[in-house]
DNA sequence: ACGTGCGGGACACCCCGTTAGT
DNA sequence: ACTAACGGGGTGTCCCGCACGT
C-alpha cells in the first residue's frame, strides 16, 4: 500500500537532471561559472548534493553540460534557425538584429548579456574543455550566417564580391559586442544605433 | 653614504601601491574579478595583506583602483590618444585595428582578451560601482572616435551622411567583439578576416 | 562481527551536534562568545569546520543552540527543578543558596561566572537573538520562584503582604551579582557573606 | 611667523591622552573589550595608532587606563560620594537607588549595563590587572556602604544587630544584578520592582 | 609627540568534493 | 537514485603592534 503518494518520490533521473542543469545555468548566468555556487544550484533545483555528484563528475562537468544542453539549443533555436532557407538573408537579419534590440529593450535582459559570451569571455582562457565547446557553438554560428550569404549571392540579393566567411565572422562579433555594450551601459539607445549602424552595413551589401 | 642600500627597506608608499595595483591588474586579467585571490596579488606584489589592506579599503576598491589607475590611462594612450588630431579618421582607424591584430598575433594576447571588456562582462550586472566607472570609460572611447569621424566629415574625408556616434558605437562594440572572438576561437585568421571586413565598412564610409 | 568498531567512524549525527555544542559551551564560557574562536571549538570537539558548517549557519546560530541546548536544560536541572513542589520556599531558597556556596567553592567554578548571566552581560544589547533567549530563561527564573513565594503564601510559611513577583526579581538578581561578585573578588567570603545577607533578607519574609 | 596657525597642530599629549582614553572608554563600553577595535578608538578621537602606541603599550594597559581614569572616578563621583557624610544611609541609599532607576529609565542608558560590572564580568576570569583593578574598585565601594552604616549604627538610624559589611556586599552585588536585568530584559518595570524590594530589605534594618 | 607604512597572523565564512548510508 | 554527514582548504576581512620618519 501506500505506493507513490507523492509525485516527486519516484525516481525520474531524467527530470532531476535536467533541474540540476537548468538551475546550474541560472546560476552560471548571473554569477558566472567561477563566482556560481554549487549549494546554490543544489537549493534552486532543490535537491541535493549527493544528486547533483551523481548525475555530474564535478562543476566543470556541470558547466559543460551547460552549455551542450542549454546554451546550444538556444542559440540554435533562438539565432540560427530563422536563417534557415532564407535567400534575402540581409532583409532577415536586419529584421533579426531589430527584433533582438526590441526584446532586449521590453525584457530588460541584456543588462545580463549574452549567456554564450558570458562565458566564452570567462572561461575560454582557463579552461580548454569550455573553450572548444564554446568555439564549436560559435562555429556553427558562423558557417550558418556564411552559408545564408552564399545563398543571398546564388540568388542575388547579395553583391557577389563579398566574401560571406570574412563578413559572417564581423556580423557575429559585432552581435556580442553590442550586447556586451547593452551590458555595462544599460542605455538601450545605445544598443539600437549601434545595431542601425550594422543594418547600414548590411545594406551596403545588397546585390 | 650607505643610502637607499636596500631598495624597498625604505618607505615608498607610492611605489608600493603601484606595485599592489599592477599584480591585481595582472591577476584579474588572468582569473577575473571573483575568481582573482587577494592571496595571490600579494604574493605576486611581494608585499603582505597588511600593506594591502592599508593601501586599499578592500577586494572592492582594489578593483576601482585597476580601473581607474591601469586601464583608463591604458585606454587612453594605447587606443585614443592616436586619434586625437587625425582629420582623416577613416585611414587611421584602419592602420590602428591592423596594427591591433599585428600585435595580437604577435605577442599571442589576444587570448586573454580586452582587460576593459574582461571586467565590463563580468561585473557590469554585479557591482554599480564597477559599471559606471567602466561605463564611462566606453562612453571616452566612443565620444572619441565620435569626434574624429566629426572632424573627417568636416575635411571631407568622411561622408557628409555619415552618422558619428552610430558609427562609433558600432566601432567600439564591434572591435570588443573581435577580440572575444580571438580569445574564444584562438584563431588569429578570424580576428584578420573581421578586421578586414570592419576595414570594408569604414571604406564605405570614405567621402 | 566487527561491527561499530571504530566508534566514530560510523555516522552518528546527533552526538557529533552535540559534542560540537558542548565544545562552544566550554569556549564561550572561557573567552566569551565574541572571544571564542571556532577553530579552537572544532579542534576540541576533534571534528572540522565542514562538520560545523553542516550542523550551524555560523557562529550565531551556534550561540543559540548553546543557550537553548545547553543553558537552559542546566538552568532548569539546576534552579529550578529543586523549587518544583516546594510548600516552604524561604527554607528551600535558603538551602539553594548555601548549596551553590559551598560548591562553588569546593569546585573553584565561581571564579568563570554564570554561563546565563556571562552571556546576557556581553550578548544582550548586541544581538536581540541572543538578548530574546536569555531574558526568556531569566524570565522563567523569576517565575519559577514568584510561583514558589505564591505557594508559601498560601501554606503560610511566607507572609501574606509579600510580593512574590517583586521578592523574585530582586533574588533573581542578587543571585546573579553575588555571583559575579566572586568571579571578580575571588573571594569565596565575600560571597558567604553576600549570601547569608540574603538569606537574612529571607527569613524576614517568613511567614 | 606662522604660529599656531591650527588650533590643535600644537602638542598637548595630556589632551590627545585623554581623548583616546576617552573614545577607548566608549569603545569598551559599546563593544567589550575584547571585542572593541583598536581602530575604532583612533578614528573616533581623530588621532592616528601611532598616538595611541606612545602613550599606551598596546590595548591592555590602554584597557587599564580606562578603569583607573574613567571608570573609578566616575564610580566615586556618581555613587560613593553622595554617601560621604550621611548618618541617614538607609534613605540616602533608597534615594540613590530610586534615583539610579529614574534617570536609567530617562536616558535608556541600562541596556548598555554598568561599566564597571561589564567589563568586571568580561575580563575579570581573562587577565588578572583588570581583575586587580577592577576588584579594588567594587572594594572600595562595599567599603564606602559599609562605613556608611557603621556610621548609621553610631547614630541609631540602623539597627544596631546589622553587620555592615555583609550588608555592604549583598547591595553591591544586587545593584549590579539589577542593572544586568535591565540590560537583558529592556524592562524598566523589571528594574523598579527589583529596587523596590532592595529598598523594602533596606527599610527592616532601620533601627 | 605624533603620523604612516607595513608585518604577520587570526578570524568567520563558505566553498567543492567525498563517502557512509538508505 | 538519492540523502546527509563530513573533510579540508581557501576566501576576504580586519586585527594588533611595530618601526621608520618628521
Amino acid at each position: 500500500m501506500n505506493v507513490n503518494m507523492t509525485a516527486t518520490k519516484t525516481r525520474t533521473p531524467e527530470a532531476t537532471r535536467r533541474k540540476i542543469v537548468e538551475a546550474a545555468f541560472a546560476e552560471f548566468y548571473k554569477n558566472g561559472f567561477q563566482g556560481g555556487s554549487l549549494n546554490q544550484i543544489v537549493e534552486a533545483a532543490g535537491i541535493t548534493k549527493g544528486a547533483l555528484f551523481h548525475h555530474f563528475a564535478g562543476k566543470q562537468e556541470l558547466g559543460y553540460a551547460v552549455v551542450d544542453e542549454i546554451i546550444g539549443p538556444l542559440l540554435e533555436q533562438r539565432w540560427l534557425k530563422p536563417l534557415a532557407d532564407s535567400t534575402d538573408p540581409i532583409t532577415e537579419l536586419q529584421r533579426i538584429f531589430r527584433q533582438f534590440v526590441d526584446e532586449a529593450f521590453q525584457s530588460g535582459s541584456y543588462v545580463q548579456g549574452c549567456p554564450l559570451n558570458n562565458l566564452a569571455q570567462e572561461m575560454s582562457p582557463l579552461d580548454e574543455g569550455f573553450r572548444n565547446r564554446l568555439d564549436r557553438l560559435y562555429a556553427a554560428w558562423r558557417d550558418r550566417y556564411a552559408m545564408a550569404l552564399t545563398a543571398g549571392i546564388a540568388s542575388g540579393t547579395v553583391r557577389s564580391d563579398v566574401a560571406p566567411g570574412k563578413v559572417a565572422s564581423l556580423l557575429v562579433a559585432s552581435q556580442m559586442g553590442i550586447w556586451g555594450t547593452g551590458k555595462t551601459s544599460q542605455n538601450n539607445e545605445l544598443m539600437v544605433q549601434a545595431c542601425e549602424a550594422l543594418g547600414d552595413y548590411l545594406e551596403s551589401l545588397r546585390g
